[in-house]
DNA sequence: GCCGTTTTCGGCCCGACTGTTTTCAGTCG
């Protein structure tokens, strides 16, 4: 590992360095509850808004779930950018040998078995060994096993990362399309909300022997068979289908819900009330009797605590508070009144504003901004000064026939300088001004986040749009600071988009989170180019409520007179 | 390795399924 300046250590890095011990550490085959530490202290860095770098000692152990021992190795991290059991393991261990512990059916028991038995050191030599039928040969391997490895190194090597929520739609729509309406729930990290999905879980009321015909039908391929659930992969996807029975449908529907570190905690809860929580219910430790549940609401009450919102479970502090009772009340999708980012035929977008207006009425919207690209972006048919004052006009026309108001305003670019695409003097006239990043995305960390701080520090700019440049699984974010950007914005009260389109979902929960903390406002906008897109927006308010948002917290809760006085 | 309204030591979430086994280890969620 490179040697770092103690200023540049990210909270990212310093997770990473921790996660990588956490995964030599089981390959070693060490306990797990020394293991699990690592991951869960790399977990609560990494949802730091400061940097952990730099803090002492005490700062450190005062974080939960960090105690002396990582502190210290920090502290290390901070210093050289490792540390020394880290080094010692890694003198043991082969690095390469953690991409196997990507592979389906192979986990660190297999890998350290297969690397001494056989000297496999990566994903190629197992390959190999595979097909040699070498693995077979092990004590304690067979053939199905060998047939199993050569299987998951298919899928390792067409590398399906995750899917993005309108991938995941249409999975769930293939598989529960089989299912009766009403009988079932998808769960899993679906349900909680997050901008990516692994997998697909669904929780069904519908007796197995009688569903499993119709799941078989619509899949590629059958993983796990039992009688309690079932695994399939369909349009190349993990679909887990657990069978419940009306009166467990609560728990079951807690469990597969997650996350795995919710659900760690919140048994721990039931632990310490002297009952021990699984899928079917709370079990009395004393008693053995088991209470059912058939709602999660009855659930959670019974551990005396806050119904918590799926978008909440990650043991990010919810639990503690939903004990206390005091968890926030999130923004929902009936809080929003108006989409405040949309594109037109006038620059990139496939629809009219009449069409948005009509879109507009039927959402029961108040408002909706038009805000297409200026001129500086070539690729989009950007608007000049003219174009956009003859919008304008054509806007104020649009509005004598709707309920909902269109707003003027612009996506302007930042370019690659800091400098906006259009002059102030246009901006100035509009109701609205988002300013967004579009090109330069190689720009190095300071550079780029100078250039975002001058959009945000600028009169004209009232919204960040897409503030990191993510495309989901094609793109990732360009180097900017967030810290800074949303500490800067907090301080001239520039606004920062949640871009609720399924490709970007940018910004990402943890950064929501940050910024409502320090008190910046946020803005929805479905960046719609069709009209179909403005129900996007939905995907927009589960991440915003992942960020921990009221109502208050999003601009687009506002009326239209509220939006317009700030 | 972390943690404490049972505890500063002795716990740590819990169960389903597969494969290779004569009773269970490994993986997964």
């Amino acid at each position: 590992m490179e040697r770092s300046d103690p200023q540049q250590v990210t909270n990212r890095q310093v997770a990473g360095v921790l996660t990588f011990m956490g995964q030599l550490l089981e390959i070693s085959g060490d306990d797990p509850f020394k293991i699990r530490p690592y991951y869960r202290a790399a977990q609560e860095v990494e949802r730091q808004s400061e940097p952990v770098a730099g803090r002492g000692e005490e700062e450190l152990v005062a974080l939960r779930g960090i105690g002396r021992q990582i502190a210290r190795k920090i502290g290390e991290i901070e210093e050289t950018g490792t540390f020394r059991e880290l080094d010692e393991l890694r003198a043991e261990i082969p690095d390469s040998l953690i991409e196997l512990l990507a592979l389906d059916s192979v986990g660190p028991k297999t890998i350290n078995l297969l690397w001494k038995k056989l000297g496999i050191l990566s994903v190629g030599d197992l390959d190999k060994a595979a097909r040699n039928h070498r693995i077979r040969a092990v004590k304690g391997f067979g053939a199905k096993k060998e047939e199993n490895i050569l299987r998951a190194i298919d899928r390792f090597q067409q590398k399906n990362g995750r899917m993005t929520r309108a991938e995941a739609d249409a999975i769930v729509n293939a598989a529960t399309g089989v299912l009766l309406p009403g009988t079932f729930t998808v769960a899993g990290s679906y349900r909680r909300g997050l901008s990516t999905v692994g997998d697909i879980d669904i929780v069904t009321l519908e007796e197995r022997d009688a569903v499993r015909p119709r799941l078989t039908a619509v899949a590629d391929e059958v993983i796990d068979d039992g009688s309690r659930k079932t695994s399939l992969r369909i349009g190349g996807r993990r679909v887990d289908i657990r069978y419940a029975t009306p009166e467990i449908y609560g728990a079951m529907l807690m469990y597969l819900t997650g996350s795995k570190a919710f659900n760690i905690r919140i048994r721990a809860v039931a632990n310490s009330g002297g009952y021990t929580l699984n899928e079917y219910g709370l079990e009395e430790r004393s008693s053995g009797r088991l209470q059912t549940f058939a709602d999660e609401e009855g659930l959670f009450r019974e551990l005396k605590m806050d119904y918590v919102p799926p978008e909440l479970r990650e043991d990010r502090g919810e639990v503690e508070l939903a004990l206390a009772g005091a968890l926030p009340s999130l923004v929902d999708l009936p809080d929003v009144r108006g989409d405040l980012h949309s594109h037109t035929r006038w620059s990139d977008g496939r629809q009219t504003l009449e069409e948005i207006a009509v879109r507009g009425d039927e959402l029961g919207y108040e408002y909706i901004l038009i805000t297409d690209h200026s001129s500086s972006l070539g690729v989009a048919r950007g608007l000049d000064t003219d174009a956009l004052q003859r919008q304008q006009s054509e806007i104020e026309h649009t509005n004598r026939r709707h309920t909902c108001t269109l707003l003027s305003g612009v996506e302007v670019d930042i370019k690659s300088d800091g400098a906006l695409g259009l002059p102030g003097k246009m901006l100035a006239d509009l109701d609205l001004v988002i300013a967004s990043v579009h090109s330069g995305f190689q720009q190095e960390e300071d550079q780029i986040t100078r250039r975002i701080l001058s959009a945000v520090e600028n009169e004209h700019v009232d919204i960040v749009g897409h503030p990191t440049g993510r495309l989901l699984g094609r793109r990732p974010p360009y180097a900017v600071d967030l810290a800074r950007v949303i500490e800067r914005a907090a301080e001239v009260g520039t606004a920062l988009e949640i871009n609720a389109s399924p490709h970007r979902l940018d910004l990402d929960d943890i950064y929501i989170r940050q910024a409502k903390e320090k008190g910046v406002k946020l803005t929805i906008g479905t960046d719609s180019h069709r009209t179909s897109e403005f129900s996007n927006m939905r995907y927009g308010i589960t991440l915003a409520r992942r960020g921990w948002c009221t109502a208050p917290d999003i601009l687009n809760t506002s009326t239209l007179a509220g939006l317009l006085e700030w």
